[in-house]
Formats: C-alpha cells, structure tokens, sequence
DNA sequence: AAGATATTTTGAAAATTTTTTTCAAAAATA
DNA sequence: TATTTTTGAAAAAAATTTTCAAAATATCTT
C-alpha cells in the first residue's frame, strides 16, 4: 500500500498552490497533524479548510478524519529511534523492547543473505527424504528438536540429535537417500561439523544451517543454509540468529506440507486432532 | 509507554459495568474502532456516549478523538497486511518473507498486551528463585528446553519438564520459595495446566506464558506473562507466538544477568570459556 | 435485617467543537 | 474578454464533549 507521503509527492503536480502549501508543510511536519484540528492546520497552512478537505480527497481518503487516522497509523512505524544496547538501569520491559529490535533486524537481514535456490534446494530434499537426523548441541538444541517436531507433523522420519556421542553414532549410520541437517551458529561447533562430514561420507544429503560467512561447517555441506545477525554483546546466546534459524525451518516446513501428497497434510491435520482431546477449551 | 490495551486491563477493575462493555468490546475488536464514530461505538457496545468519553479519560487521554487516534496508532502493524495466507504457488523463499513479516507483527503485538510490571515481577521472582522448573508440552517443549538452557547458564538450578508424568511429579515436590513456569500458546494444555496448578498448591509461586485472552492456565498464575498473534492458518505451530514467549525468555534472562551478583556474572562468563574448546575458530 | 442516606455510575439531551458542504469571489488559463 | 479552475468564508451537518438528573450501588443507622 503506498505511503500518504509517497502519494503527496506523486500528486503534487496536480495540486494548485493553496493544496501545495498543505503538502509541504505536511512534508515537513509529518506527525504533528495528529494533535491538530482542520482550522488549527488550516492556519498553519495558511489555507481554508475546505481546501485540507479537498487535499484530503484527492489522496483517496474521505476527508481530514481519514488523513489524520493513516498518518497516526504511518507515523507508530517511523517514530521508533534505533539504539540497540542494554543498559543496566533498564527494566525487563525495555529489554524485552530492544530485543524484538534486534529480531526484526536479524530476521530481515538474513533474508538478504539466505539464497532462494539453497533454500527450496533443501525443502525439496527433505520433503524426499527416507530418513532426516537434525544435530545441534547446546544453544542450538532446541532448534534441533523443534525442527524434529515440525518434520514429524508432517509425516516425515527425522530425529533430532542433541549428544556428540549419540550424533556420531547416528551419522555413521546413514546412507544414500537420508539428509543430515547440522545447525551452528558459528559453524565451528566440532562435535557437529564431525558428525555433517560423517553423515556426508556415508552418501546421505547434509545441509548446515549456519550465520553467513566463512566457516568450518560449510565444508561438509551440500546445501548451505545462512542466516545473518550482528549480535556484539551477549552473543553466546545468539538470541536473534536463533530466531531466524527457527524461521527458515519454520519456511521449509510450511513448503513441505504445502508440496506435499494428501497422505502427509492427513498426518498434520490427524496430529492436530489428537491434540484436541487434550485441552480445556476447543480453540 | 504502556498500550492501550494493557491500560484497559489493568484498569478494568475500577470500571462500573458499562465501562467494562466498552473494555470488552475493545479487547475483541481492536482496530474496528477506527472506522467508527462515537456514537456508532456507543450503540455497539450498549451504553451511552458520555461513558465512551469517561471511559477514554480513565485512561489518561483527552476524550474519545485522542482515544481513535493511539489505537489508529498502535494497530499500525497489525492493520498492515494482517496474516499473509500462505499460496500453494510460494516458493520456499517466498514462504520464508511471509513467515518473517508474520513474526514481526506477533513481536509488535506481543508489546502492547506484555505488562511492564509483570514481567520484572517475573524476572525477580525467577532471580531469586531456589529452584525453577518449566513445563511444556509438545510445541512448547522447545520452549522449555531453552529456557532450562537460558537459566542454567545464568547459574540458576532450572529444569525443563517436557513429559505430563514428569511435569505432575516434579510439581508435587515443589516447596515455598521454588518457580513453576507454565508454557502453553492457548493457555489449555490439560497437563501443564494441572502441573502449575499443582505447584502453587505447595507454595511455589507460579508463572505462564500465554496468548492474550482469558485462559485456564490464568486462573492458576500468580504472574500472567501475555504474547499476542493472530494466527488463524496454521495456527497449529503457532509459530510466531512461539518467537514472542522466546523473546520473552530472553529478556528475562538478559534481565537476571544485568541485576545479579557476581558470581552469577561469571558463571556466564564460565560457560562461554568452556565452550571455547569446542570450537575450530575463536568465535 | 430493614430502611435511610450518601455515593457512584450512567445516559439523554444540550452545548460545543469539529468537519464537511455550499457557493460566490478570486485567480489562472484560454 | 470569456471560460475554467481554484479558493476560502460562511452555512450546514456531523461528531464530540459537557451537563445534569435519574438509576444503581454502597454505606450507615436503627
């Protein structure tokens, strides 16, 4: 949907003089209007007020109501500042604040950097795979069991592994036609990298999931899956990379179910109903 | 600056009956309002229009103009686009950007129905918790799992109980002075339910991450922690609602490390240093 | 427990403010 | 100069806010 300010300054040809005044004075002070009424702006126009109607109309809105409520509606996006730090006097909240900042931020960074050949590449390779083990250790776990839960919705064979010992095991153990899917934040993780060039070995698929840039991990992968986050402070925990790692299986998984034979959407919509038995209310 | 709708619920309380019909109505149809003038409000929500302006007032807001104009102000994300229905025809690329806007608008939405005084409520009660443990089942196991991760890093004793015998078990055995989290996108889940129920009957104070609304899970919580997401397709994930209760998680987390004492501190800093032989590269 | 009194809550109607429409004058264009 | 377009003051309409008395509720008294 266009902006009222895209729209001003396309129309702005069209306008006489008096309606120029409105849209300049509006280029300049955007969110101001929200506090003003029609004959308040119309003085500082310098302008009637029939002509802010007229102004109002001719950028599709029914009138000065309308015009104010879209640009209280624009101007909630752009009045956010962007500082990224968390101080020590802050309160939860404002961390809480900050932190969906840097999500927003990582999230639309990795779109930038996460290639959409890779990507579909991947889906189309786990959707046909006989056997999918997923390898993550410590930070990246959960991510692990939460794509295991997300394949195993839509009726594939995979199994999250979050033990070195177990994830050596498992990867010696695959053969052509399964897929390994190694997620690292930094791509260094040994015990991971380890078992993606065992899993490699054996013949199976192996697809990392890693931040971009250089790393260990991309070796051994067939497919090379990046997300992108600027994280300085508290990067041990990679809050916002494992967001976006979450988001890009969270894509393939929709994509499967989306792609595939009736039997698979079945098993979501059969895992959905078995879930009803088990609550309160019925959603 | 707290949002309407937590103003609205935290006010609800000192509202007369009529009041608390425009309070409801609100909670439920947010954004209609914007196309309404007061008196087609005040028909909607059977009451006079002179309550409509005390209403708003109760709030701190001039009348009802101010009233339409932080809502307008505040739905700004979600009027935009609303749930982007996923096509058949979406690449996996394609799919990805929907799901990241999604995530985006649940983050947004999430902030308006989050109470600043709850969430440092819970971030101390867990800071200064003997002993935490956290429920969740199924989709929000590995949303337990990471908090567990989360907690014991900061050098708290915190367990994840993924398992509705576990979860029963290990709530009977909670004392005064010990956490139970609940997590539960629908606040319905019958075991996690039961588990925190069980819990504050021993004396541990209790806490659940939820999806706005009234719920089960609520009545059974001494400290409400609210996410907000629209999901009407696919909302068996529940995906971004999911990214809002991490995010969540990870405030609180960042919250205990800024406030503890030292030796929390360096427990975190252990943890990095630990898994730096772990790694190929040095970060 | 019943009744009386004070307080609070409420909406209809009046008052006010804001927005929109009308229309003739001014400006621009042909 | 004639025609069209643009414009704003004033009128009309609509929306918002205020006032005030009735209704509901709570508090006190006996």
């Amino acid at each position: 949907m266009e902006s009222i300010l895209l729209k001003i300054k396309r129309l702005y040809p069209e306008m006489g003089s008096s309606e120029r005044k409105i849209a300049d004075w509006l280029t300049a002070n955007f969110q101001e209007i929200i506090g003003l009424s029609i004959n308040e702006l119309a003085t500082r126009c310098g302008c009637g007020e029939a002509t802010i109607v007229r102004f109002s109309r001719r950028l599709g809105l029914s009138g000065y109501q309308e015009l104010k409520l879209k640009i209280a509606q624009e101007s909630a996006n752009t009045a956010q500042g962007g500082v990224l730090g968390v101080e020590s006097t802050d309160s939860c909240y404002d961390i809480f604040n900050k932190r969906i900042r840097d999500i927003a931020v990582a999230l639309e960074n990795t779109k930038t950097v996460l290639s959409p050949d890779e990507i579909e590449k991947a889906a189309n390779v786990i959707k046909d795979a006989r056997r999918i083990v997923i390898f993550g250790l410590g930070n990246s776990a959960s991510i692990a069991v939460d794509a295991q839960h997300k394949f195993l919705r839509a009726g594939l064979d995979a199994i999250a592994y979050c033990d070195n010992h177990m994830q050596a095991i498992a990867a010696s153990h695959l053969h052509k036609g399964d897929v390994a899917i190694g997620v690292s934040h930094s791509g260094a993780s040994i015990d991971v990298v380890d078992a993606l060039k065992t899993a490699r070995e054996t013949g199976a698929t192996t697809i990392c999931i890693t931040n971009f840039g250089e790393s260990p991990i991309n070796e051994h992968s067939d497919i090379v899956l990046n997300t992108r986050s600027d994280e300085t402070k508290y990067t041990i925990l990679a809050m916002s990379s494992r967001i976006a790692q979450l988001a890009i299986f969270d894509a393939i998984y929709t994509y499967i179910v989306m792609h595939s034979n009736k039997a698979a959407v079945r098993a979501i919509k059969d895992a959905e109903t078995a879930l009803h038995s088990k609550k309160y209310i019925q959603n």
